[in-house]
DNA sequence: TAGATTGTTAATCGATTAACAATC
DNA sequence: TAGATTGTTAATCGATTAACAATC
């Protein structure tokens, strides 16, 4: 569809790392090509919906063949902008954070956190893995010589609004924010929220009902 | 609307605990009242959108005034069941699952984690907080006997589908899962997905583009 | 009362799904 | 070729928004 301009909807956005997680999956079962049909039947979806969510970027399907498994993770890994490392700086070393940062080394995705920041002295110099606590003066100059766009938002929420906008300021395009507040950021940058409270609490609703 | 029966759509209930949260806000400022108007502003929501989204539940505004705000706030944890206290097993006590265990005691939230527990040996009898962690094998018992409902998972994936279905098997009705994969789970079983790397490369797309 | 704001209906918008011609 | 499955159009479904009568 070359040159035909079109919004995509970030809920298709969402589900394509659903597919590319399903076809590495395949992968490692040797599988060479899979239907709309069978993906719709393993991950509870409309295959209608799948074939018209790749479709958007591409024809990566084949005629009565179906997707060739490798080749359309490639594409979706394009398409997520996956195939160079994404950095990312982390702010806020707690409990989650320590975690995230952990948790980061075990993962092969092409997302890694390379910096992380925390505005308590105390945890300034604090090893995690193998980055160190940095403290937040450095913020802004390490995002911008490391060219970071992506940042992952775990303060206490009191701390959270004022670390976004220094984020902002410096050049973040996107944040992952797990505090439990709402982030007011301009339109240009992208905000998820991932916060465990609401979350659990929007679950809570299905345990009467 | 008194005996009209309706299905509520999840998107609703997932912004149930935004308005919450926003209200309790407005609380410790000592707001007494509020408008649709007004919460549409601070959360970034169309007013009819709110508006609509309350009347499912009944009439908790006044016409010419707005909505009171505790008053509002009591009626909301109402329908989300967050008056009495909420119970929560955690599944996998790794980085994440600690992390989730700490955090856990600094919220005033009616979900509580009331035990932990992991498959592997060397981690049982390890205190997190006030709680230790159980082996596996007394899960099913602890979940019934505690009338459990609402399970995290945070095991590694290759452990998280049996875990499921354990959880299942036990009676639990919602899961957050943490772990990087789809879940299979019966219909009246809900499960919500909070998995780190899909959340960041999803949000890697917005990077370029 | 006059002004403000609700609850709700109707209009709009957008996403999902069914259906099928094209074609591997 | 016959069977299978795509990409896409059209139909359906559902959610958001505008508009306004009701009323505090």
């Amino acid at each position: 569809m070359p040159g035909k301009m079109q919004r995509i909807p970030d809920v298709v956005i969402r589900r394509l790392p659903v597919y590319l997680r399903y076809l590495h999956q395949l992968q490692e079962y040797e599988v060479e090509t899979v239907s709309s049909q069978q993906m719709g039947v393993d991950l509870n979806l409309n295959p209608a919906q799948i074939r018209k969510d790749l479709s958007i970027f591409g024809d990566f399907g084949i005629k009565g063949m179906g997707y060739k498994v490798a080749e359309l993770a490639e594409q979706i890994s394009e398409i997520l902008g996956l195939n160079k490392e994404i950095p990312i700086v982390l702010v806020g070393v707690g409990n989650l954070g320590a975690a995230l940062c952990r948790y980061n080394r075990y993962q092969e995705s092409a997302t890694k956190i390379i910096g992380i920041f925390d505005g308590h002295p105390s945890k300034i110099g604090q090893q995690h893995g193998s980055l160190e606590v940095r403290p937040m003066e450095e913020l802004t100059e390490f995002v911008q010589q490391h060219k970071v766009k992506l940042a992952i938002l775990a303060t206490p929420p009191a701390a959270a609004q004022s670390v976004c906008d220094a984020l902002v300021a410096a050049g973040i395009k996107a944040i992952l924010n797990f505090a439990p507040l709402l982030l007011q950021a301009p339109p240009h940058v992208r905000v998820s929220n991932a916060d465990v409270t609401s979350e659990l609490q929007a679950l809570a609703y299905y345990l009467h009902g």
